[in-house]
DNA sequence: GTAACTGCAAAACTTTTGCAACCAG
DNA sequence: CTGGTTGCAAAAGTTTTGCAGTTAC
């Protein structure tokens, strides 16, 4: 997709989910899905956004990443307290996590998604809202 | 246990993984292991200490569970991004979340963690140090 | 025009650290 | 004694917030 097509098209979906399709916005929307599945911070995207002369402020990036999960647009991954990551997958899946390097990838589990619900032993009283997996990984040490 | 009972054993434990027993690690040692599995937080742990009348300050709470997780007597469960629990159980199992009340229980998850192990597709090159099992839940909506 | 949004700086939180005082061995 | 520990306060890191100014419509 051009630049210029993918404008349109992101106004279009900030419009859809109720968001004003501010400068910032749009830009930002443009950084996180113009490009395939994505998994970032706050301070990364906002880094990013500067290098590519986006004018937009740290708190602008926090907001909006806020506001992109409220609309769904992105789903926050909890793998390291401390530090949020946003996927802009949402879609169930799971994360593969490297403490090291700080990087997170989607991963194929095994188990189909309902049959991963199915095997869960609920507390009672309570209802699922969502099954994370998050696989600890690193670099294979070549002996 | 009686109180005197198990300031021996932890005195004692504690020795055995190289840490001095000190007054406030015996004592923030009572407080977690000595009534079963917890879930606790460095602040959480921190008022009930001082509930209790243990001379401890928060920094020393910190330092404390870093260490006894450093030491295996902790395991920390990522659930949420910003703060931290650590489990006194360290055996492998999974967690359920609920994300209203903060509140972390062990679940059972219908599968052997060994067979969890060899369901998921690693990303090349990497080595699983950990699968991380986290159930979000709420309450039941009573229709 | 005006309500929504942004930027900045300050605040809020959690967690870590530096260092003098303190305590266990 | 003496080195490991603690407490305090200060710092560090991430995220949120208050408010004056700007922008989308």
């Amino acid at each position: 997709m051009t630049d210029q097509s993918w404008v349109r098209y992101g106004v279009e979906r900030l419009r859809q989910v109720g968001l004003r399709p501010t400068q910032q916005r749009v830009a930002l929307a443009e950084l996180l899905f113009a490009e395939g599945d994505r998994h970032i911070t706050a301070e990364c995207l906002y880094d990013e956004a500067v290098a590519k002369n986006v004018k937009v402020s740290l708190a602008t990036v926090y907001n909006t990443l806020n506001q992109f999960r409220e609309a769904g647009l992105l789903r926050e991954v909890v793998v390291r307290s401390g530090k949020s990551y946003f996927d802009t997958n949402t879609t169930a899946h799971h994360h593969a996590f490297d403490e090291r390097t700080g990087r997170v990838e989607d991963i194929d589990l095994g188990v189909d998604e309902d049959e991963l619900r199915r095997l869960v032993e609920v507390p009672s009283g309570k209802c699922i809202t969502g099954v994370d997996v998050v696989v600890r990984v690193r670099d294979e040490e070549r002996a």
